[in-house]
DNA sequence: GCCCCCTTTGCATTCGAAGTCATTTTGGCT
DNA sequence: AGCCAAAATGACTTCGAATGCAAAGGGGGC
C-alpha cells in the first residue's frame, strides 16, 4: 500500500543516517565505512528503495538514457539490430528510448519528444536532413547513424560495404556466365538502398553490363511486382536479378517458381542483401551479403559511448566487409 | 556552442518575464495571455528551448514514460507488436522505455531497472514470476500482460484466444478426414506454448483422436527437427501438423516438401498459430489463426493508460478471437 | 599521551520545472 | 469614474538525489 516509493530521505531515516550517506551507498567509488553501508543497504532492502533515476538525471546533467531511432521495425532486419544494440546498451548501464515511425516525415515531431527527455545520445536508423542533425549538434547530443552517414555534414556512422558487397555478387553472377541483368532497388529515399543499387550498377557497366533498373520497397510483395516488370520489360531474356534486399529476393524467387513456373537458379539466378534469416531458410537459400550486425551494433554502441564522454572527438565512419553466403538461389561462377 | 540547454529561466530572462509563466505556456490550460504567450514562444523558439521531461517528472511524479519488456524480439511476431505499441503510446504523449531480454532468467535484473526510472507503467511480453508482479503491485505500476496472463495473480491482461483458434483449426483438419495428428509445441516455459498445445490437444481428444506431442522452441529450425521426429515416430502415417506458431509450421513444410521431398497439403496438412507475414507468402501460405494485432495492441495501450490514470480499478483480462486464415497448407473441411 | 592525516559523515545547496498562493492587472458594467 | 470579479503574473517552495565543503571520527607513529 505505498503510495509512492521510498525516498533516500526515507532510507536514511531508518538507517539512522544522512541522505547523503545513502547517496553515497548507491555511489560507486564513494567513500562509505562498511559498517553504514551495512546498515543502509539494510534499510533500503527493507523499504524497496531504489534510486530514482529521474531525480539523479536532473542532478547530473546525465539522463542515462540514449534514443534508438528507427524508421520501419517491421522490416524484419531491424529487429535482430534492435535486440542487439539494447542489450548491449544495457550492459553499459544505458536505457533505451525507443522511438519508431510510422512514416519518415514524422521525424520532426520525434525529434522534439528526443529534446525533451535529455538523452545523453542517440543510434538513428532513419533518414536525417542536414538540418535534423544539426539539432542533435547544437544541443551537443550525439548521434551514430547506422547503415546511413551524414549527408554532407560529418557524423559518426556505422555502415556494411555495399560496394564491395555488390561488386563480389556481380562478379559472381557475370563469371558464371550471366548476361541480361535486372536490378531491384529500394524506396527512392533509401539510403542503403540506392547505395547498394548504384554499387551494383557501376560494378556491373564496368563488366560492360547494362541492367534494367526497377524500383521496389524493401517488402516481400514488391519482390514480386518487380520481377513482373523486369520479365516483361526484357521479354523473358532476363537471367539475373540482383536485389536491394533480401525480403525482395525472396518475393522476386517465390514469384518466378510459383507464377512464372521458372526454375532458380536454372533459369534465374537471384541475389540478395542483408542475411536475414528467412534467407536461409531451405525452401530459399538466398545469395546474399549477411551484414555484420554483432560487429557493426558493438561499434555503434563504443561510438556512441565514447562520444557521450569525450564529446569533442572528431566523428569517425566505420564501414564493415560483409561476408558473401553462397546459397543455392544464384549460379556464381 | 552551447553546451547546455536552454533552461525556462533562460527563456524568462529572454522574454521578460517570471520563470512560471515560462512553465505556464507550456502545461495545457494554464492561464496566460496571448501577449505573454507570444513573448514567452519568441524567446523559446530563439533560444530552442525544450520543457526538460526529466526535471518535470520529477516534480509531477509523472515520468510519461512506460516501460515495455519483451523476451524474444527475433521472434517475428514482436516487432510488430512492439512497433504499434510505441507509436500508439506516442500519439498519447508516452514515451517507451524498451527493456530487451537475452534470457528469460534476467527479468530481474531489468527490474531493478525498471523501477529506477519510476515508469508510469509497464506492458510485458515476457514470463513474470508472481513475486515479480507483487513487485509492480508493490509500488503502484500498472502492468498490462501481452499474451500471458497472471498465474494466480489477478493482473490485466491482453491474449488472443487459443481455444477457439485452436478448435477451429482442429475440426476443419478432423472433418477433411486427417487421422494421424503431430503437434509441435513451444518451449516449455512459453504461456502461450502451452496454451494452444492443450487446447489443441483436448479438441483432438473430445473427437477422440490421440495425437503425438513433440517440442519445439518456436523457431524455423525446430520445425524442420520436431517434423523428423513426429515422421519417425509415426511410421510415416503421419498425415497432420498442428505447430504451435507459423514459424515453426514453416520450418515444418520446408523440411516436408525439401527433405521428405513430400507434398503439402496432398501429403501432410500443416497449420500454424499467430499469422506472421511469412505465413502468407506464396511458397507457404499457411493455414493459421491470425491474432487482431491492431485490436490486441490498442487495446493493451488503452487499459495501461486507464489503470495509470485510475488505478483502483480492477484489473480485465481481455482475450480477442483469432481470424482463421485459410491457407494451401492443410486440407480443411 | 599527543599530534597529524586520512577517512567518514552531515549540512546545505543545486539541478529544472510545476504548482501554490498572494498580488497585480484587466475588463465589464453601472 | 468607480467597483468587482476574473484573469494574469511573480515570488517562493517542492520534487529526489548528488556533491562541495567543513567538521568529526579513527588510526598510526612518535
Amino acid at each position: 500500500m505505498t503510495r509512492r516509493s521510498a525516498t533516500s530521505y526515507d532510507v536514511a531515516r531508518e538507517a539512522g543516517v544522512s541522505q547523503s550517506a545513502v547517496s553515497r551507498c548507491f555511489s560507486p567509488g564513494a567513500s562509505v565505512s562498511p559498517r553504514t553501508r551495512a546498515k543502509v543497504m539494510a534499510a533500503a532492502q527493507e523499504l524497496g528503495y531504489h534510486p530514482n533515476a529521474i531525480a539523479r538525471g536532473i542532478r547530473t546533467q546525465r539522463s542515462n538514457l540514449v534514443a534508438i531511432i528507427i524508421s520501419n521495425l517491421t522490416n524484419l532486419y531491424y529487429p535482430e539490430v534492435l535486440a542487439e544494440l539494447t542489450q548491449r546498451l544495457s550492459v553499459q548501464g544505458i536505457r533505451v528510448l525507443l522511438f519508431s515511425l510510422a512514416a519518415e516525415s514524422d521525424v520532426d515531431e520525434v525529434l522534439d519528444q528526443v529534446w525533451e527527455f535529455r538523452v545523453d545520445g542517440a543510434i538513428v536508423a532513419a533518414r536525417l536532413s542536414p538540418a535534423q542533425l544539426a539539432g542533435f549538434e547544437d544541443r551537443g547530443v550525439p548521434v551514430v547513424l547506422y547503415n546511413r552517414v551524414g549527408e554532407g555534414v560529418p557524423v559518426a556512422s556505422v555502415c556494411c560495404d555495399s560496394v564491395t558487397g555488390e561488386s563480389a555478387l556481380v562478379d559472381g553472377l557475370v563469371e558464371a556466365g550471366h548476361s541480361v541483368f535486372g536490378i531491384i532497388a529500394g524506396p527512392a529515399d533509401s539510403y542503403v538502398g540506392n547505395e547498394r543499387v548504384e554499387s551494383a550498377r557501376r560494378r556491373l557497366q564496368q563488366l560492360s553490363r547494362d541492367p534494367i533498373i526497377v524500383r521496389g520497397s524493401f517488402d516481400y510483395e514488391s519482390g514480386d511486382r518487380a520481377f513482373k516488370e523486369l520479365w516483361r520489360a526484357t521479354s523473358g531474356k532476363l537471367d539475373a536479378i540482383i536485389c536491394a534486399n533480401d525480403l525482395m529476393a525472396i518475393g522476386a524467387i517465390d514469384s518466378i517458381r510459383i507464377n512464372a513456373g521458372l526454375l532458380v537458379p536454372q533459369d534465374l539466378s537471384v541475389v540478395g542483401f542483408d542475411g536475414v534469416s528467412p534467407a536461409r531458410w531451405l525452401a530459399y537459400q538466398v545469395t546474399t551479403i549477411r551484414q555484420p550486425v554483432r560487429r557493426m551494433t558493438e561499434a555503434a554502441v563504443a561510438m556512441l559511448i565514447e562520444r557521450i564522454e569525450a564529446p569533442d572527438t572528431t566523428p569517425e565512419q566505420r564501414l564493415f566487409a560483409g561476408e558473401l553466403l553462397t546459397g543455392a538461389s544464384a549460379r556464381l561462377g
